[in-house]
DNA sequence: GTTGAGCGTT
């Protein structure tokens, strides 16, 4: 079944899905009663706890570019795309499969026109249920770029190419 | 025929 390895990779991600309890948090910034500290530099609380702001405070996207996880291997584009489709102008929606088994790797990318767009929909869409899946949106990363920029075409013409291996002496 | 870590074929 394809629920126990979800679990499984839910348990694996879970510091990020689950939201801790405030509870223990907070106990930790109750200051002792011990009165020898001098405290010399009272921090503001309010800055430290902050408000109803969450532990996992969600910053805002730098791109509009989606990078979704967790999907399901049946999941195809357009169902990504239909998925993500209502929560912005999607300008890009694709499932990355290997080319060689054609099937899905299980994560893929969605680009939106606007970042208030890829930010609605990872915020609607984050640790939701996709194909029986539940799938994470994150900020995509830079795709890698031109591996080779072929600095140019060295010993073309000098001729000086060092064929003789240079054998050490040891 | 699916078994699960991660960032793409142009």
């Amino acid at each position: 079944m394809a629920l126990s390895s979800q679990l499984r990779r839910l348990l694996r991600s879970s510091a990020s899905v689950s939201s801790p309890p405030s509870s223990i948090l907070r106990a930790t910034f109750c200051s002792s009663p011990s009165s020898s500290a001098p405290a010399p530099n009272p921090p503001h609380l309010s800055s430290i706890i902050g408000d109803d702001t969450e532990v996992s405070n969600v910053p805002p996207l730098t791109t509009p570019k989606l990078f979704i996880s967790g999907l399901s291997r049946l999941t195809t584009d357009e169902k990504l795309k239909n998925t993500f489709a209502p929560f912005g102008q999607l300008l890009e929606a694709k499932v990355i499969a290997d080319r060689i088994s054609g099937r899905s790797k299980g994560f893929g990318f969605v680009r939106y026109a606007t970042l208030e767009e890829a930010e609605n929909a990872r915020q609607g869409m984050n640790a939701k249920f996709l194909d029986g899946w539940v799938i994470f949106v994150d900020p995509a990363k830079p795709r890698q770029q031109k591996p080779a920029p072929q600095p140019d075409t060295d010993s073309s013409h000098t001729g000086f190419t060092s064929n003789k291996t240079v054998g050490w002496c040891g």
